[in-house]
DNA sequence: TCGGATTTGTTTAGTGGTTGAATTATTTGG
DNA sequence: CCAAATAATTCAACCACTAAACAAATCCGA
């Protein structure tokens, strides 16, 4: 781990434990007490204390009332995620619908609304809409997040999306003209990848695996110990337009043989055995490169799933080298067709969880 | 980020700080000096004095006369990695070779040597010998990296190495065996992956990029952001047995139509326009996935690599989705077939450089 | 019923590491 | 030769952690 550019300071360590606090709060099936957290983490309990009361105080930890216990000593008092802390608006704008949601910091989705007018004008009426369902129940929002089908750069600027008709379109500062979104941060970022974002905190609790997303493309999204991959400039897992034909069909590319003229969503239904071995090829050489054990697929995916595996994995056993060692895992996703927005949600959530301190010092001005 | 799980206490802080005092000196194009070091990391003057204290006391710095300065002022006293500081064992065991070196702090390469019969036994006796030429210059070894041919399971076992004929060979169980070496932490990793830490350091200076060495098999290392990709079991890179024919020739691993089988080194020279495609069309695949926007050709394709070029470049263009928006640059690597060793030994180097604390520690006893 | 065992959580003194300001050191230029 | 400028060190203050003692709340056994 070759350490960040940056220099370390005291306030550093404090808010690097403050997350970490946070985070095994989040990440245990029972509701820790302090000591819990202090054992779990290995700070000592007088530090746990102290981090505990920051996080109570900034609303992001609630105290519950102690559970019963067995054997002796003092009761515990349960910690959790507060209700009541930070919540995350999520965005999707798609070629046929709208969506938005609320997600507050313990994961539940409090709103969730679905239009079917594709537009920026009619996204910032939905965001408009949440974030004032999001108020009638107290929740402040830390952030908006959107999801685009296509290649968005860093900066959030969409490049191309194909799909909408988009070509560098600054969906940020258009979302920043809505009145009711002024004062946020808004990210905007690929749906494949923040659908894996959704799938990462909703499904099988794998750290690393790729999310496939088979809609009108097909995309991926790669996550590594639970961090997504994005690339030098953002524009990873367009396995759509992996090579599996060298010479097969003509792809609205350019290119011949992509793997979306084979595995498009619309092309399931017509020829399930057809899509699954292209699929498989194109999976197999992911695998082969980045030495992924769970391959996840999602949107149009999901509801083919049983006609798609074996097929899928009768290639994956062919063509993935290491297969004999260590078998690859192929399954559904658990969200459905809004794994995106609510990825994107959770995105703003996680960037709170990742950073309480940065909320905390936010909500002392 | 999300925060590893480890709690942060103050002596991490000064760990970090440390790196990255070196790493900034390491990196420098000039001789820096403290109040350089000060302005370039953000930390204070006073800090960088104690830091660059501690790390001028463990050999990890030296002090130079001062440079001949314009305008007024204290002259500053330059700051320089230590030729006498720890230094890095790189061995490879290959096909039909044996080689080792051994490279200082500054990345210097201070002794090599090469065998031709390759056999664990020789491996010793060439690593004591340079461990012997490192001891005469009065250099202490901070460890030994060993580059092997095959897949590498994260805990250093070699589960199999086709063309040295290995199957779970435990290479580090038996260097520990050799008296010379008996005392050094000993890692061994893929032959591309260390060529790639090589290129890495050696090379144009791209903090991300695909290394691709074409020898008996084809490997690749991803290098993201400076840091090796190994991906989760250590087996990324694979990129011989991604498929580009489907339907085409059977390789040995079992599947029909690898790259490996188009553009094995030996094919290259049979028919470079056929190996330019094969490769071409497997890198468009990378470059979809991993969005990465500099791939390096070396081991067996750096000779051929203006026959190769036109070829591969042409499938670029056709293939990856993003071509027209950000190109993808191509180039032979600048180290020779001694990528791998030297690549090894600055493995070495470099964990010292990231945890410079570690090893002042170990001084210290 | 009461006292010891046990576990949780808080308090307090101590330590390590950084900051910022003041100080010392060393040069150039007028 | 002195003022300005830049480099490096010293020192008090501060912040966050640790360790150990202490306080609180419960169980259990005599």
């Amino acid at each position: 781990m070759s350490p960040s550019r940056a220099p370390v300071r005291q306030s550093s360590v404090r808010a690097h434990n403050l997350a970490l606090v946070l985070q095994t709060v989040a990440n245990s099936a029972e509701r820790p007490s302090r000591a819990a957290i202090a054992g779990a983490t290995g700070l000592t309990r007088a530090t746990v204390s102290a981090l505990v009361d920051d996080l109570i105080a900034g609303s992001l930890l609630t105290e519950h009332g102690p559970a019963p216990r067995s054997g002796a000593g003092r009761p515990a008092t349960a910690l959790a995620l507060s209700p009541d802390g930070p919540a995350g608006l999520g965005l999707e704008i798609n070629v046929d619908y709208l969506a938005a949601c609320v997600i507050d910091l313990t994961g539940a989705v409090r709103h969730s609304f679905t239009t079917g007018s594709p537009s920026l004008a009619g996204l910032g009426q939905l965001a408009a809409r949440a974030r004032q369902a999001a108020a009638e129940d107290g929740l402040r929002l830390a952030g908006a997040a959107l999801a685009v089908p296509g290649l968005v750069a860093p900066d959030g600027l969409v490049r191309v999306a194909p799909n909408l008709g988009w070509q560098d379109v600054d969906a940020i500062a258009y979302l920043r003209e809505v009145p009711a979104l002024a004062d946020l941060p808004i990210t905007v970022d690929n749906e494949a990848n923040l659908a894996a974002l959704g799938e990462l905190r909703a499904g099988g609790g794998e750290p690393t695996f790729l999310y496939v997303s088979g809609e009108v493309g097909i995309g991926a999204g790669i996550v590594l110990d639970r961090e997504l991959y994005r690339g030098g400039r953002g524009w990873s897992g367009e396995i759509g337009h992996v090579t599996v034909y060298p010479d097969g069909r003509p792809c609205r590319c350019g290119a011949n043989g992509c793997l979306e003229q084979y595995a498009g969503a619309s092309m399931v239904a017509d020829d399930p055995a057809l899509a699954a071995k292209a699929l498989g090829i194109a999976l197999a050489a992911v695998v082969n490169l980045l030495d992924l054990d769970v391959i996840v697929l999602g949107g149009g995916y999901a509801p083919s799933f049983d006609r798609l595996r074996e097929g899928i994995e009768a290639e994956l056993r062919r063509r993935v080298l290491t297969a004999e060692l260590a078998p690859v895992t192929l399954r559904a996703a658990t969200l459905g067709p809004d794994a995106a927005v609510r990825g994107a949600a959770d995105a703003v959530i996680r960037g709170v969880q990742d950073d309480p301190a940065a909320w905390l010092a936010l909500q002392a001005v």
